[in-house]
DNA sequence: ACCTGAACACCGTTCAAGT
DNA sequence: ACCTGAACACCGTTCAAGT
C-alpha cells in the first residue's frame, strides 16, 4: 500500500498494473486493488481511466509499444519475419499473464500498426496476395501471444511451479504405456516443456517455415 | 429462470454454462447466475462442484469430449495430422468464448490424452525427436486453439458485429497510406477475416507446412 | 444425498460533492 | 484538474442447518 509520491498519472498506474499482474496475476489487478496500491480511493481511478476495459487497453498498449521492432534490412523475407516474430515474443515474454491482451490493440495502437504493416509486407513479398496476407498475419500475431500466454505455470510461486511440473511429470508416467506409449515417453518434455527456450525459438520456426509451405 | 425439470447434476449444469458462454460471453458464466438460471440457490452449486474452477475444468473437458477424432488411416502424416487439428479446430468453433478453456484439460481429460498420443505419434513419424514433438505439439495445439479463441468478435450481436467490422474497416482504411500502405491496403481483410472459412483452412495449411518445415 | 439461509469479504461503477 | 464519501448491484465462498 505504498502512499503515493506526489501524483497519479495513466502512466504510473499502468505501471503498477503490470507489476501487480507478474506477481500474482491478471486477476490481481483490481481497480480497488490498484488504488490501495496507491494509496488513494478506487473512485480516483475513475478520473484516469473510463472503465476497467480502458485501463486494459491501456495495458495491451503499454505492451505492444515495449516491442523492440528491428529495422528493415537487405536479409530475405523470412529471415526478417523471424527477427520480427522473435521481437514480439521478446517484449510480452517477461509478462506471461497480460500476453493476451496485446491482441485487442495491434490493429490500434502505433507500434502495432507499425508492426502489422511491416508483418504485411513480408508475407507480401514471400508471394502471398493480400487477402491471404492479412489472415496469415492475424494468425501469426495471435500465435506468438499463444506461444507465451497459454504458459499454464502462469502466476505461480518457483518451488510451487516446480513441484506443479513435477506432479504433472508423475500423473503422465503413470498412465498406461500401451494406451498412451508416445505421450508417457514424453511425460518429462511435455511437462517441462512450456517457457524453455528450446520451447520458443522451434515453434517461432514452424510459423516462418509455414508461411514458406504456404506460399 | 427456468425452473429446474427434476433434479441438478454436473451435466446439466456444465451444458447451461456452455449455453451461458455462447449467448452472453464468459464473463456471464457466475455461479449465482448459474443457479437462478436452475431455479436454485447459488450454494447449491457447491455441492456438485468445489468451486468456480471446478466448473471451468469441468466446461474444457466437455469442449474437449466434444471432438470428434478421426481414425488412424494409412495417408502421410500430413494429411492425418490436418484432419486431427481440423477436428479440434471444428469442436471449438462453434464456441469461440470457451475455446481457451481447453487447453487446461488436454493432458488430463481421456479424449485429451487420445488426442495428444496421436499428434505426437505422427509428429514422430514426421521425424521429430520425442523433444521436439512434444514442444511442436503443445504449441499446436495451443496455436488451433488461439485460431478460434482470439476472435475480437467474440460474444457481439450479429448486428454489432457487423457495424464494428465496417467501423473497423473504416479506421484501418482511413491511415495514412504513406506509413501503412499495406494495412491501408488491406484494410478489408484485416477488419473481417476472423471467423471466415479461409482464414481457419489457410492457417492449419500453415501449421502443417510449418511441421513439414522443421523435420 | 441434495439443498437452503445468513453472513463475509470482495468486485465495478455512479453521482454528488469537496479542494 | 484531481480526488473523496456514500451508495448500488453485483461477485465467490463458508458454515451451519434443514429434508
Amino acid at each position: 500500500m505504498a502512499k503515493r509520491s506526489v501524483r497519479l498519472s495513466r502512466e504510473t498506474i499502468v505501471g503498477c498494473a503490470m507489476d501487480l499482474a507478474d506477481a500474482e496475476g491478471l486477476e490481481a489487478v483490481t481497480i480497488r486493488r490498484l488504488a490501495q496500491e496507491n494509496g488513494v480511493t478506487p473512485m480516483a481511478m475513475y478520473w484516469h481511466f473510463n472503465d476497467k476495459e480502458s485501463l486494459l487497453d491501456a495495458m495491451a498498449e503499454h505492451l505492444i509499444a515495449s516491442v523492440d521492432l528491428p529495422e528493415p534490412t537487405e536479409e530475405p523475407w523470412d529471415v526478417q519475419l523471424r527477427a520480427i516474430l522473435g521481437a514480439i515474443l521478446a517484449a510480452l515474454r517477461p509478462h506471461p499473464p497480460t500476453a493476451g491482451l496485446a491482441m485487442r490493440q495491434v490493429l490500434v495502437a502505433e507500434q502495432g500498426l507499425r508492426l502489422a504493416e511491416r508483418v504485411l509486407e513480408l508475407l507480401n513479398r514471400a508471394g502471398l496476395d493480400a487477402r491471404r496476407a492479412a489472415e496469415a498475419a492475424t494468425f501469426l500475431l495471435c500465435s506468438v501471444i499463444a506461444l507465451v500466454g497459454a504458459d499454464p505455470s502462469r502466476h505461480l510461486a518457483p518451488e510451487d511451479e516446480q513441484s506443479k511440473v513435477r506432479q504433472k511429470k508423475a500423473v503422465l508416467g503413470s498412465l498406461s504405456p500401451a494406451r498412451y506409449p508416445h505421450v508417457v515417453a514424453a511425460a518429462p518434455e511435455l511437462a517441462n516443456c512450456f517457457g524453455q527456450d528450446d520451447y520458443f525459438s522451434l515453434n517461432l520456426d514452424l510459423l516462418v517455415q509455414g508461411v514458406r509451405g504456404i506460399s
